[in-house]
DNA sequence: TTGAAAGCGGTACCAT
DNA sequence: ATGGTACCGCTTTCAA
C-alpha cells in the first residue's frame, strides 16, 4: 500500500492524505480522522526512501566504529552507548547506520557517508590525540557529535566526554591519601586520547604532592586482561615496586589482580587498587566487582544524550557546537572493603 | 555533483552516464572510460535513496538486537558478530541498519522494518525456545537469517548457529572422564534457545554415564559475574557440593571461580573449571583465560557467514533455507594446566 | 551505441 | 480545506 493507493481509496489527492498524516494544520479534523484510520485498516506506512528523497533529510544517523584489526577487538562500550542513542532515535524516527571500519581507512567512510547523503549525521567514536577526522567533517559539513575529544582539534566542535583527567587525579589522589608513594599506572593505548588525560591527571595529583614519576610505573596498551597482566607483573617485580595501581578498565584489572595472587602478594592488603571504568554494565556483574571503581552513572545514557544533541545540531538551521562533560563518580563496590587498606610497608613514611 | 550535473559536464544523456558507471555493456569502452573519469573527477557518488527508490531494492541489512532492560546489559557477543557481518556487507555495497529494542516490543520492529522498506533483509539476533519472530518474518515476507535456532519453529528456515549440544555434551564428558561425579551446571537463561541446549548436552553426558541430573546442580540466568557468583556458592554449599564446574560464558566464570576462592577452596586442585563461550575474544585476553575453554574460532567469522548467506538469500529470486552448523572447538588455554586436575576427594569412585 | 521519457513514492509550492 | 503538479536523483524500458 502506497499514498496513492491510499488516496484512491479515501477519494482524496495524495497531497491531502500526506498533510493529514504528516500532522499539517490545514487539514479538516474530520478528514484526518478518515485518513488516520485507513491508514491503520490498510496497514500503510510511508517508504523511508521516497520520503527522504523528496525532503533531501535521510533521516538516519551513522555511527562509525573503528575496530583496529591489528589489535584486539572491539570495545564493548561502543555496545552501550550505541543503545542509549539508538533509543533516542527511535524516538525521533532516525534509523541508525552502523559502519565498522578499520583504523586506517576512516576518512574514505565518512567521505562516503556525505556524498552519498546516507545519514544526516555521525557520531565519532574513540577519537585519538590527533585525530583527523574533526577537521574532515567539518570539511565536508556532515554535522557530527565527538564521543570523548581530539586535543589537536583547534575549532569549537561538538563533543561529549567523561572527566577523565579529574576522575584520575581523584583516584590517585585517594591512593595518596591513604599513605601510598608509589603507584602504578595501568593506562590504555597511548595514541587515544582518552588514556592521555587519564594520565595527565595521575601525573597533577602526584606532582601536587611533590612525588616523581616514574616511566617503569606507567603503562599504555590495549585494554585488555593480558595488558594489565603484564604490566603489573613487570612492575611489582621492579625495583620501584607499587603498592598501589591506577588501572583503566575492569577488564585490564582481572589481569592485575592475578598478577598480584601470581607473586604471592594479597590484593587490598599488600597492594591495593584502584579501577577507573567508564561504566561496569558491560562486564554485566551488577556492579559488585569487588574493587573500588569510579564510574559514571551509565554510558547508556551519554549515548542517548549524544544523540540527542546531534538531533538537535540537525534540526537548527545554525549550529552552535556543544560540550558536555560528564563528572565521573567515585562509587565503592559492595565487596569493597579490604581492597582499601594501606600497604604494609610504605615505601616513604606519611608526611 | 548528482548524475544530471555529471551528464551535463561530459555532453552525454543521464542514461549513458548511468549505464556507463553501472558495468552495461552496450557502453563504448571510450565513453566508458570518460565517464569513470569524470565521476572521478567531480567526485560524483549515486545518491542511495534515489537509487533505492528507483530499484526498489534498499541494499541495507537490518540487525536487530534485544536488550532486555528488566535484565542486564547488551550482550557483547553481538559486537563482534556484527563486526564481521558489517565486514561482509561492506564489500558487498550494503549499509547495516541496527535496531535495538526492548524483548517486548520486537514484532513491532520487524513489521516496521518490512512496510517502511527499509531493509532488504535481516539477521535475527538471540532467538528463545519458543520465538514467534521467525513465524511473523516468514509472513512478512523478509527474507532473514537467524543467528541461533529457535525450537519450536516447524518450517525450514535460514540459520547459523554453533554445536551447543555437543559442546557442552563434550565438556561434560571431558570432567566425567577426570573421575568428576557431582557437577554443577552453570547457565544462561532458561528462555534462551542456546541454554535448552547446553543442558540438554549436560544431560546427556550424564545419562550416558547412568549418573542422575540434579536439579540443585542446575542454574539458569543471565551471565554476569554475580550469577556465576551466587550459583556457585549455593551449590558449594549444598549437599550435593559439586566437584567441577560447567559453565556458560567466560564472565559467569569469573564468579565462579571468586565463589570458589571464597569458600577457602582452590581452583583446579579441589573444583576444577570447564568454560564454555562463544568467542573469548570479547573478553579482550588474547586468549590466555586461565581456564580449560571451549571456542568457536571466531564470532566475526560467524557474523561474516551469516552476512553472506543472507546477501545469497536476497540475490536469488528463490530462496532455499540454508543451515549451518558450527562445530565448537575444546581448546587449552596458555595457564590452563592445574585447573584440569580431578578433584580431592571424588565423591564417587571411578568405574 | 546513445537518448528521451516514464516511473519509483513521497513532499511542497501554487492554485482554487 | 483541498487538489494539481513539479520536483527529489536514479534506473529502465522503448526508440532512434
Amino acid at each position: 500500500m502506497n499514498l496513492r493507493e491510499l488516496s484512491e481509496k479515501l477519494g482524496l489527492s495524495q497531497t491531502t492524505v500526506s498533510r493529514a498524516l504528516n500532522g499539517y494544520p490545514e487539514v479538516a479534523e474530520e478528514t484526518r480522522r478518515r485518513v488516520r484510520e485507513a491508514a491503520a485498516t490498510y496497514n500503510y506506512h510511508p517508504n523511508t526512501r521516497a520520503r527522504s528523497l523528496a525532503t533531501g533529510r535521510s533521516m538516519a544517523i551513522g555511527h562509525v566504529i573503528p575496530v583496529s584489526k591489528k589489535h584486539e577487538l572491539v570495545n564493548p562500550i561502543f555496545t552501550d552507548f550505541i543503545a542509549g542513542a539508538g533509543e533516542a532515535y527511535a524516538a525521533a524516527g532516525y534509523d541508525l547506520m552502523l559502519t565498522l571500519v578499520d583504523d586506517g581507512s576512516e576518512d574514505e567512510v565518512y567521505r562516503d557517508l556525505a556524498n552519498r547523503r546516507a545519514v544526516d549525521g555521525v557520531i565519532v567514536h574513540g577519537p585519538r590525540v590527533d585525530d583527523r577526522r574533526i577537521a574532515l567533517l567539518n570539511e565536508l559539513g556532515l554535522p557530527f557529535v565527538v564521543h570523548g575529544r581530539a586535543s589537536s582539534t583547534t575549532r569549537p566542535y561538538s563533543w561529549l566526554d567523561v572527566n577523565n583527567r579529574r576522575a584520575f587525579f581523584r583516584a590517585t589522589s585517594f591512593l595518596l591519601d591513604l599513605g601510598h608513594r608509589s603507584i602504578g599506572l595501568i593506562n590504555g593505548l597511548e595514541t587515544m586520547d582518552f588514556a592521555m588525560r587519564r594520565r595527565d591527571g595521575y601525573l597533577r595529583a602526584l606532582k601536587e604532592r611533590g612525588i616523581a614519576a616514574s616511566p617503569s610505573l606507567m603503562s599504555h596498551g590495549e585494554m585488555t586482561e593480558r595488558h594489565g597482566y603484564a604490566s603489573a607483573r613487570s612492575m611489582l617485580t621492579s625495583m620501584d615496586c607499587p603498592s598501589a595501581f591506577v588501572v583503566s578498565s575492569v577488564i585490564s584489572a582481572i589481569g592485575v589482580r592475578r598478577a598480584i595472587q601470581d607473586i604471592g602478594l594479597t590484593v587490598g592488603r599488600d597492594v591495593s587498587i584502584v579501577i577507573y571504568d567508564d561504566d561496569l554494565s558491560y562486564f554485566r556483574n551488577g556492579g559488585d566487582v569487588p574493587v573500588f571503581t569510579a564510574v559514571r552513572s551509565s554510558v547508556q545514557d551519554a549515548g542517548r544524550q549524544a544523540a540527542n544533541i546531534l538531533l538537535d545540531i540537525i534540526g537548527r538551521t545554525d549550529h552552535p557546537p556543544q560540550q558536555t562533560l560528564l563528572e565521573a563518580e567515585l562509587t565503592v563496590g559492595d565487596s569493597t572493603g579490604p581492597l582499601l587498606a594501606v600497604p604494609h610497608s610504605p615505601k616513604e613514611a606519611k608526611e
